[in-house]
DNA sequence: TGTACATCAGTGAACGCGCGTTCACTGATGTAC
DNA sequence: TGTACATCAGTGAACGCGCGTTCACTGATGTAC
């Protein structure tokens, strides 16, 4: 086990005290990426990994739950960012752009298994309302519980993917919103299964993702 | 926070030790079910849930992570007995069969998603070669890692219902296995998310169980 | 320009807890003679 | 049939560890006068 810890870091200086915050949220997202998954983060952890007294995180975040939120908000943007270069580099078509984003998904789910997982880690939504980064989009959902539209960048890229395909006239879709979603379970399905399931006989991913998201978007042969 | 522990059990008489392991295994399970999550499977915890002494569960299993690879067969076994009640009572048709069968995988992972979750927890295959359960089927996966044929039956009942549709001309599938996998993950994929973000406005679960499956095993309209 | 002071951005020691694991042990029960 | 003994199925105390959390504190820095 790693017991080495960063050098001592500099105080922040007068105002800039925040910048802690930052500091906490990329040794979390450390301690994920090299232990593999979030269990790891505790707060004498992530004290340990930027350098500072474990006391100090009180002042930024009420406790661990609070950490894993403002990571997964995060890791939620390296997503969305993968997805459009993804979409970006992938010509004109719009079948091939929602192929090349949806690939570009399960591609960054199981290239970044740990990141990906703490994504989805339990209990995470209604943790959010304890971080107090204050641009944090937090709302509240049907039932009452506070709630964050979690995902929402990387998913609203998707249905724009669906609705270019049916524009385009190549796919059938009459429901670009619950075709849509069926596609996110099963990209979702895919990173999860293939990651919790590494030696089953799976197929290529380039081959499994045409298989899923073909006929879940309803998309139609070339005219 | 439960501090009760159970009374003291009885001891087993001379030869039926390994009733213990059966013991530790619903321990770790009623554990799973009442928190809500396996990381409260802990030895002390385990064994203060069944009225024993700590030590003792080493005469059963090298770790924490062997307990877990028992739970999770257990409850792959539940898994299996829930889908085959729902084909059993879904009728004469191929496709209604399918349907019941996949629907019973989805309630069965939304109404247990603590046993569900335990499915497929990190590291889990890897650590079954620790427990002693003579039966337990382990293999060596392609990569020579041990493995277990994890959730074997199940998958067998959902090919099985693939293949009758297509035998019945009302699936159009010229690959079982292939499709069975894109079925899996779309399932998979449905308990996995709809679990993790409950605020989410999801369609209904037999809508959605549909949806996914329909075009997946590539059922054709009744002639 | 000097200086007292309030505030900010943390520190360091200590607490009580549950954990995995070890060790020597105990007491019932079956078995060899 | 009796009895010594080996074995089985555990127990109970103790260890060292990392954890969350508390508390009083420190030292640099900006600001009012």
């Amino acid at each position: 086990m790693e017991t080495a810890q960063a050098a001592r870091r500099r105080r922040n200086s007068r105002g800039e005290g925040s910048r802690l915050y930052a500091d906490i949220v990329s040794g979390a997202l450390a301690l994920i990426e090299r232990t593999g998954t979030d269990e790891a983060v505790t707060l004498r952890a992530v004290a340990r990994e930027i350098g500072i007294a474990a006391p100090s995180i009180y002042a930024h975040f009420a406790d661990r739950d609070a950490i894993l939120a403002a990571v997964a908000l995060r890791i939620f943007d390296q997503l969305t960012d993968a997805i459009s270069a993804g979409v970006d580099g992938a010509g004109d078509d719009p079948v091939e752009r929602l192929i090349a984003g949806c690939t570009s998904y399960v591609a960054f789910g199981l290239a970044h298994p740990a990141r990906y997982n703490a994504l989805f880690s339990e209990h995470r939504i209604a943790a959010l309302a304890g971080a107090d980064d204050p641009g944090q989009p937090i709302c509240v959902g049907p039932d009452g519980r506070p709630q964050v539209d979690f995902g929402k960048d990387a998913f609203a890229l998707l249905l724009d993917g669906i609705t270019a395909c049916v524009q385009a006239g190549r796919s059938a879709s009459t429901d670009v919103l619950g075709d849509g979603i069926a596609v996110w379970v099963a990209l979702h399905g895919a990173v999860s299964l293939l990651a919790a399931m590494p030696g089953f006989p799976w197929p290529g991913q380039a081959d499994l993702v045409r298989q899923l998201v073909l006929p879940l978007a309803k998309v139609t042969e070339a005219s």
